[in-house]
DNA sequence: CTACAAATTTTGCCTTCCCTAAATCTTAAA
DNA sequence: TTTAAGATTTAGGGAAGGCAAAATTTGTAG
């Protein structure tokens, strides 16, 4: 079945709030209206709709979940979006703020052999520019241990493997301190009245980031 | 401005209708229901809608022609699509009758950014995969001389530099008899009685090919 | 010059997705 | 247990883009 692009982005939005809210038992229609940015009402009324199509399952005041073809929809909608950063990144130099908003609309292209050939193109790649991990064909996910940076240990050297991506103006600082995927980090002191830390940057400069900053980015220890 | 995915449809469209019907002044409104498959009442709608903006010269009754804003536009989205079916051939390794489905939803992206890093990545094409010219960035078309293969010379080497797009089989038999851009061939026979062409392959194989072929396939001489 | 066929526009209406305001349900504090 | 705040749905409606049928204009054959 085709959806819209509309229902795509409410599909894509349910798994995301899901994938947060792991505690609750439904996604509210609030939740889903704040995200992506309408009105509550109008929440409702796509709800219904995607009910009557078996997309998720919905009873009236209660929230919903996503159906197994539900989730498998959006999952694919996530596959589409993040093979897309990768190919804007790799191939076409996007620096990591840019990406988002082009691959908001790339990730509805309707063309099952146009990503099957992106990903091979792009050799499998398993996680995209954020390091955040991309479905394969199948819908399955690589999962990989990450560690916030700000719970790093002291002195050692440590990976970038992935960042936060909600605030675009976080990623631009990221670039601007030259921190990226594999960077090369280490702690060297950790101020405990505010949890800033200075960190050395690939054996190079020193950099004062905020708690705000160290919790946005994981790492893993180096081997 | 920004127009929306239906506008962009139809000032290409009536780019394209423009081109063809040179001789006459403007282009119908069935003309265009017709090639974009949609009623005349609405092309009509759309119609006023465009001339509002500026985009079209419109009288009642009397046919449409593009503004210079229009024609812009329509070259824009144009380059667009040209290029998106140059990457798509390229490097994801589409067939010639793969690429047109796709590349009319590509078409519509919203990203300078992006089109530009494209047409970069694909070392600034001249041509698109069926030899049709792409605009650069600033709208301008490199011209290069055509002759259908049905009146080239007997004998000689000859290059494909182009083919129509019109049909999808068309393009089928192409693939299935090799023949693509650059492909060399050379014509060995003309048959009177039904204009049809003994032509020989990259020296290779020999095939008969009809009239509707013949006229449909672009070559320039060999040097 | 007329009259009819073809082209075009108008009219009235549909669907999708969105909105505000009002009504209703749920839930947690008192 | 009550009740008010917050969440959600309903009601009514708008913009974009589409359609069929009716009305109008244009152009051409006689």
């Amino acid at each position: 079945m085709e959806l819209s692009l509309t229902e795509e982005d409410y599909l894509k939005t349910i798994y995301q709030l899901a994938e947060l809210n792991q505690f609750s038992d439904g996604v509210g229609t609030n939740d889903i209206a704040q995200k992506i940015r309408i009105s509550a009402a109008s929440v409702t009324d796509m709800l219904r709709k995607l009910s009557q199509k078996a997309f998720i399952n919905y009873i009236k005041y209660q929230g919903v979940t996503l159906t197994e073809a539900g989730k498998q929809h959006a999952i694919y909608v996530i596959r589409k979006h993040r093979l897309w950063e990768t190919f804007l990144v790799q191939k076409l130099n996007f620096r990591w703020d840019e990406v988002h908003e082009v691959a908001e609309q790339l990730e509805h292209i309707q063309s099952a052999l146009l990503i099957n050939r992106l990903d091979e193109f792009l050799e499998f790649p398993a996680f995209d520019p954020h390091g955040e991990p991309i479905p394969n064909e199948q819908g399955e996910f690589t999962h990989q241990k990450r560690i916030p940076l700000k719970d790093a240990p002291i002195g050692e050297h440590i990976r970038v493997i992935g960042v936060e991506q909600d605030s675009t103006s976080f990623l631009q600082f990221l670039n601007k301190i030259k921190v990226n995927i594999n960077t090369i980090l280490r702690i060297l002191e950790r101020n405990d009245y505010d949890s800033s830390l200075e960190i050395e940057i690939e054996g190079q400069k020193t950099v004062m980031i905020s708690r705000e900053v160290s919790e946005n980015i994981y790492i893993k220890l180096k081997n």
